[in-house]
RNA sequence: GGUGAUGUAGCUCAGCUGGUUAGAGCACAGGAUUCAUAAUCCUGGGGUCGAGGGUUCAAGUCCCUCUUUCACCA
């Protein structure tokens, strides 16, 4: 019985290329539908750029291109990079699209004829310089709270509080830095509050995993209870995105024909491969459907989305897979560490991107968890499982079968192999319908293991000098090669192209292994030539070195992900100066430090050696970039700022350990800092 | 701040509905082996399972408090 199935990933946002965050989810998704369509089930896997919306429309302008020119280009650029992760997509489409706009207004249509719209006059802030009403995350002031100075409009990164716009202090505009004034607006609501019946049985049916399901009683409360208010479904002019019918001026939010573009790419599939759109989509579909999401927009997609398909007459999703985030070695990527990663920057270091599917395969686990790429266990894991135990399988038999029996595998010894192979393919096929690849992948190094084991025990290599052993030799290896087969399809939906390989130009097979694959034997190979080569660490080093940006020019991301959900907010550093929260701040250990020495260091042109007591016991040794403007004698004894815990760095006249703090810009400086009165060497500068 | 998750050897992770001396891979040490683009096999060291209470004959596994990290709060 084949299934007929349709799947989604989230839609990256078109503002951004991108990165190894993001392929978490392309990845995980992408092996799932490789492996369902192994089972011979047929799978629709689409995906679209998310093209609307403020920051969208604010990039472009400040580029001088046109919102539709921008999208373009990018999705020239994530269609590429999607591709040379070798994720698959049967469609790759944009929201900015005919199907889109169409499927978006009859949708609009379905639940205002069914009385799920409303309209409300709100007030909200407007920007008289650029006269547009202004979205929370373009509003900056102080926090109403802790006083935090520079916080966005919806809550404050220092305190954490949330709060509406209109409470900020000394609001501006992040756009023109202009002061807002509060402006009447209609707006259009989705009568969401009056849906927490169908949710609440909606999201406890079995469609969200177990800790989604936790996390959705949260928002919409226990039974009786009504905790959702009504959804903003419209924006002012300008802004990017699609009109609402009879209503001049007022547009369509990005998140509400985000998800519409699933449906959407998916009728341009249609319409190329002649598919039934309704079969998939109809209220009594009996199709299956499924979104591959990251946690941070299960709002979106477990509370808005089924609302909207099941008011507008739509079926729903059968469930909803969401993903915890990526950790770089156990860190939030950063820029300034070099691990914020793009998909262009690890195929041009690294170069192969199944090591990377490969790891995240044995990370993902089908939970909401985070997952950690740590750079050196990536190194390791990836010699060690795939060129060690896996490829090393084929290498280290196929010569003797290659040089003693022409190629020619012993059938009679592999036949009683099969069972094995299918018995386990049950357990590792379940693992992967259950997306836990981690335990599939744990399962398919241990037969590998096996294997090598009994390799060692048997040792062809002694045999192969025998001449009367041939018998054995044969039965040995060809049982490996049973195994290089059974292994390869177990890993095809994770390493397509490896597998691509072995079955066409090792076992030369005509076509790439299904699952059935499994309950046959191979016959014969061809000359093994090395499929799989060892990753060096240094491709990673180059990788990350290359990646790095001054603490300067980027402060570390706050938020981790840019995913979809970035809809809501600006364009990240691109267009405004980023924040850094005060854990990022504390790192810093800035401290008051007394000059005991200062001296000029032969042959340096703008250095001096200082000696710095900071009330430790031993002083400290620091080179300053401060030859121009000071005269060592006059430093000595002099109190100032500096870093403490800078990582200590071999200079060519010796080492520095630390940082002393100075201001300068093209006009003058450097000047160095002076504390008030009363400062002591080592008190910490907070 | 509220809510949901999370914290197991140096690193990355398994540990099902509580049950013998807590496991694997990598890393490390010693040995074996040489078929394989240092790949394999054996042996070993290493953990008071975030902290503190509690339930139980028995807790990494259940309950409470605190704490770490992450996410969400339209």
């Amino acid at each position: 019985m084949t299934k007929k199935i349709l799947v989604t990933s989230a839609l990256p946002y078109a503002n951004g290329s991108i990165h190894l965050g993001h392929l978490v989810e392309y990845i995980q998704t992408d092996i799932w539908v490789r492996f369902q369509k192994m089972q011979g089930h047929t799978v629709h896997y689409v995906c679209a750029d998310d093209t609307h919306g403020t920051p969208i429309m604010l990039r472009a302008e400040k580029e001088g291109v046109t919102p539709e020119a921008l999208i373009d280009a990018v999705h020239k650029e994530h269609s590429k990079d999607f591709a040379d992760f070798l994720v698959e997509f049967d469609n790759y489409h944009s929201t900015n699209s005919s199907e889109n706009k169409e499927l978006s207004q009859t949708i609009y249509k379905a639940l205002k004829a069914n009385g799920k719209i409303a309209s409300k006059t709100i007030e909200q802030y407007f920007d008289p310089v650029k006269n547009m009403f202004l979205p929370d995350r373009f509003i900056k002031g102080e926090c109403p709270k802790c006083h935090a100075k520079d916080q966005y409009g919806d809550s404050c990164e220092v305190c954490g509080a949330t709060y509406s716009p209109t409470e900020l202090i000394n609001p501006f505009s992040a756009v023109s830095g202009a002061t807002p004034v509060r402006k009447e607006t209609e707006h259009y609501f989705f009568k969401l509050s009056e849906c927490s019946d169908f949710l609440r049985e909606w999201t406890r049916s079995g469609t969200l995993q177990a800790e989604a399901a936790n996390k959705m009683t949260e928002w919409l409360g226990e039974a009786g209870e009504n905790k959702l208010s009504d959804w903003d479904i419209s924006r002012d002019a300008p802004y990017f995105g699609f009109e609402i019918p009879d209503a001049p001026g007022k547009y369509f939010y990005v998140w509400l024909d985000a998800p519409i573009g699933y449906m959407a790419s998916f009728k341009n599939l249609c319409a190329k491969k002649g598919l039934d759109f309704n079969e998939y989509w109809a209220k009594d579909s009996k199709t299956e459907l499924y979104h591959f999401i990251g946690k941070d927009i299960l709002y979106f997609h477990a509370l808005f989305w089924p609302a909207t398909l099941e008011y507008s007459g739509y079926r729903k999703p059968t469930q909803i897979f969401a993903h915890g985030f990526l950790t770089v070695n156990g860190e939030k990527m950063s820029k300034s560490r070099g691990t914020f990663i793009t998909a262009r920057s690890y195929l041009e270091h690294v170069k192969n991107p199944e090591y990377l599917r490969y790891y995240y395969a044995a990370k993902l686990n089908g939970t909401m968890e985070d997952i950690d790429l740590n750079l050196e266990d990536f190194v390791a894991r990836v010699n060690s499982d795939l060129v060690g135990k896996y490829i090393n399988i084929a290498s280290r038999c196929a010569g003797f079968i290659t040089k003693f029996f022409d190629g020619k595998l012993n059938i009679e010894s592999m036949k009683p192999l099969v069972a094995d192979a299918l018995g386990q393919g049950v357990l590792i096929k379940e693992s992967y319908e259950a997306r836990n690849y981690a335990k599939a992948i744990r399962d398919i190094m241990d037969v590998a293991d096996r294997v090598n084991l009994e390799i060692a025990n048997i040792a062809p290599w002694v045999l192969a000098k025998d001449e009367s052993k041939r018998a054995e030799l044969h039965d040995i290896c060809s049982k490996a090669m049973h195994y290089v087969q059974t292994i390869s399809i177990y890993l095809a939906p994770v390493l397509p192209l490896v597998s691509r390989k072995i079955a066409r130009e090792f076992f030369g097979m005509d076509r790439d292994f299904l699952w059935s694959d499994l309950s046959e034997v191979p016959k014969s190979i061809n000359t093994y030539q090395h499929i799989i080569t060892r990753l060096d660490s240094k491709h990673i080093d180059a990788m990350v070195e290359a990646n790095k940006e001054s603490l300067q020019a980027a402060a570390p991301v706050t938020h981790s992900q840019v995913h979809h959900a970035q809809a809501q907010q600006p364009a990240a550093a691109d267009t405004m100066v980023e924040h850094i929260s005060i854990d990022d701040f504390t790192k810093v250990n800035l401290v008051i430090a007394k000059i005991v020495n200062a001296e000029h260091v032969e042959g340096a042109e703008k250095l001096l050696k200082l000696t710095l007591d900071i009330g430790e016991a031993k002083p400290r040794q620091v080179f300053a970039g401060i030859k121009s403007a000071y005269d060592p004698m006059t430093l000595i004894g002099r109190l100032t700022v500096m870093v403490a815990n800078l990582a200590p760095r071999k200079m060519k006249f010796g080492l520095s350990e630390g940082m002393v703090l100075a201001a300068s810009d093209e006009q003058g400086g450097p000047f160095i800092l002076s504390p008030d009165n009363g400062a002591r060497p080592g008190m910490r500068v907070k």
